[in-house]
RNA sequence: GGGCCCGUAGCUCAGUCGGUAGAGCAUUUGACUUUUAAUCAAAGGGUCAUGGGUUCGAAUCCCGUCGGGCUCACCA
């Protein structure tokens, strides 16, 4: 806080002493309205201009706009506005002592009777008016609102009094993942709180955030993925579990990306990827139609039905669509290197053949996705905890979903064999020793789990910010994140 | 991390060639009183992000720092 009053400030300090020297105690405890803007707006539609009602209501709300020295009074409130009329006639001296307190911003309480005015706006004529919270700090301009991007993040309590389309957005970003909490829920998914805090890096290649637990003395990661735990509840028993929380990667901040991100992930025990596929499908589609109320929503200028099941395509087919060149043809890093190249894509930093062709799906494939899209049969390389693609051991059973040029998941056949898994992790470590610091750690206790038996599994991983994101058509994650992180303040 | 851009009143923004800091809304005082970004009259409100430098003189030019945005690279 600064030490100086702004003069702003200084006017509504003076309101607040002036309210208490009245006896008055503009910070109650309580008062509970019985009506609301918009209900009201609706139940009141076909009243005539100039006409009153007998018919009394309390609301709340805060006072957005205030005309003609209090008289007319722009009460917000969770639902909507609706327009308090403040006139002499009604109110008795103390009620316009009150009023003459007032500042745009407080929180007031008011009843009275429902009117509407010879202009047409209806309104709640004040027989009792209270300040239900005296706000010390102004709104930001009522006609521009609050712009500043950086204000809108430290201040998002003021972003989402000022701005509705903000607020809207955030809104909707709830009820998407509440939906699809929903849809886990009726499919019979328990979910369940895995820890954060991970004595080894796993379940994802990523950077990851460590910091050091003083109980137990040892130094942790901070998840970059559920999937471990997960997998180990399903050896453990439990079929179909789910988990959504954070998940921290210590990496690079942009429209697309945040460290501190939602993840979801679900495993269904007994299936493989292709019921993923279809149960991915099925989510989506639940989801747009409990918070939309449709199948089709414009994106980004395109119509997307969310009523036909997503296609599966193999990445391999979809690089020879885009580029006419097959990476199955190819064995080595370094004929893969130079097929990349022959289509324009430098891949040379790349060390192994997997890696070569998610950088040609990268530069050359991934912007051209926009219907919804499962990419599939991904190089094994690039996925150590998927099985191995039954036709093909290049392979590994696992897809990425894709909406709009952007990775929304992920599924696979889960690796269930103990013995594999070892092996896998074994080459993560050597990549991990050639400089790779996202590559995975052996996790001993993943393996040890495994060794008691992992029944056929599918898994998936969803982003829930990037859906959010991606189905209210925000501009970037961060406006579907309620407080993104942002530097100190020095 | 690289490149580009931004930071001026509570908010939204002007500020020309380097020459006393501006507007609208908001605030204060008054008028008016069924308004709709109410209107009318007047007033107050500034460490021009911050620290240096150049200059007779810096919001303006130069350098550093802090914070933010866009973008490229990396990751999902």
């Amino acid at each position: 806080m600064t030490e100086e009053v702004s003069e702003q400030r200084q006017s509504r300090l003076n309101k607040l002493a002036k309210l208490q020297d009245l006896g008055y105690n503009p910070y109650p405890y309580r008062f509970q309205p019985d009506s609301y803007a918009h209900p009201l707006q609706e139940k009141y539609k076909n009243l005539p201009n100039g006409e009153n009602t007998e018919d009394r209501v309390t609301v709340a709300g805060r006072a957005m706009a205030v005309r003609n020295d209090g008289m007319f009074i722009d009460l917000k409130d969770k639902t909507g506005n609706i327009q308090i009329f403040c006139h002499k006639s009604h109110l008795d001296e103390n009620n316009l002592k009150l009023l003459k307190c007032l500042d745009i911003g407080d929180i007031i309480g008011v009843s009275g009777f429902i009117r509407r005015t010879p202009r047409g706006e209806l309104s709640v004529a004040a027989e009792k008016f209270d300040i239900i919270a005296k706000a010390l700090e102004p709104l930001p301009e009522k006609f521009h609102g609050l712009t500043d991007v950086e204000t809108r993040y430290r201040k998002r309590y003021v972003d989402l009094i000022i701005n509705d389309d903000a607020k809207q957005i955030l809104l909707t970003r709830c009820k998407i993942v509440s939906a699809v909490r929903e849809f886990f829920n009726q499919n019979e998914f328990l979910e369940v709180e895995t820890p954060t805090f991970h004595p080894i890096m796993g379940g994802a290649n990523a950077k990851p955030f460590i910091t050091h637990y003083n109980a137990l003395d040892n130094d942790f990661y901070l998840r970059v993925a559920t999937e471990l735990y997960l997998k180990k509840l399903v050896v453990g028993g439990i079929d179909r579990v789910f988990e959504i929380g954070k998940n921290y990667r210590n990496e690079g901040i942009d429209k697309n990306h945040v460290p501190e991100f939602t993840g979801l992930e679900a495993y269904m025990a007994y299936g493989d990827y292709n019921d993923m596929a279809d149960l991915i499908y099925k989510l989506v589609r639940f989801v747009v139609n409990k918070v939309f109320g449709t199948d089709k929503l414009v994106l980004e200028g395109h119509e997307i039905d969310f009523s036909k099941p997503f296609p599966k395509v193999s990445i391999i087919d979809l690089i020879k669509r885009e580029t006419g060149v097959d990476f199955l043809s190819v064995e080595t890093v370094e004929d893969a290197r130079a097929l990349a190249k022959s289509v324009g894509v430098d891949a040379d930093h790349c060390s192994n053949w997997g890696k070569v062709v998610q950088e040609v799906f990268d530069e050359k494939v991934e912007a051209t996705l926009i219907e919804p899209i499962h990419v599939s049969d991904m190089p094994k390389d690039i996925s150590p905890l998927a099985k191995t693609h039954r036709d093909n051991p290049r392979l590994v059973e696992h897809f990425d979903t894709y909406l709009l040029g952007m990775e929304l998941g992920c599924a696979y056949s889960e690796l269930s064999n103990p013995l594999e898994q070892l092996e896998r992790f074994k080459a993560q470590m050597a990549e991990r020793e050639n400089g790779d610091d996202e590559a995975q750690m052996l996790d001993e206790s993943f393996i040890d789990a495994l060794s008691y038996g992992f029944v056929p599994t599918t898994g998936m991983g969803m982003g829930m910010d990037r859906l959010a994101k991606l189905l209210t058509g925000a501009a970037t994650l961060r406006d579907v994140i309620l407080f993104p992180t942002l530097k100190k303040m020095k």
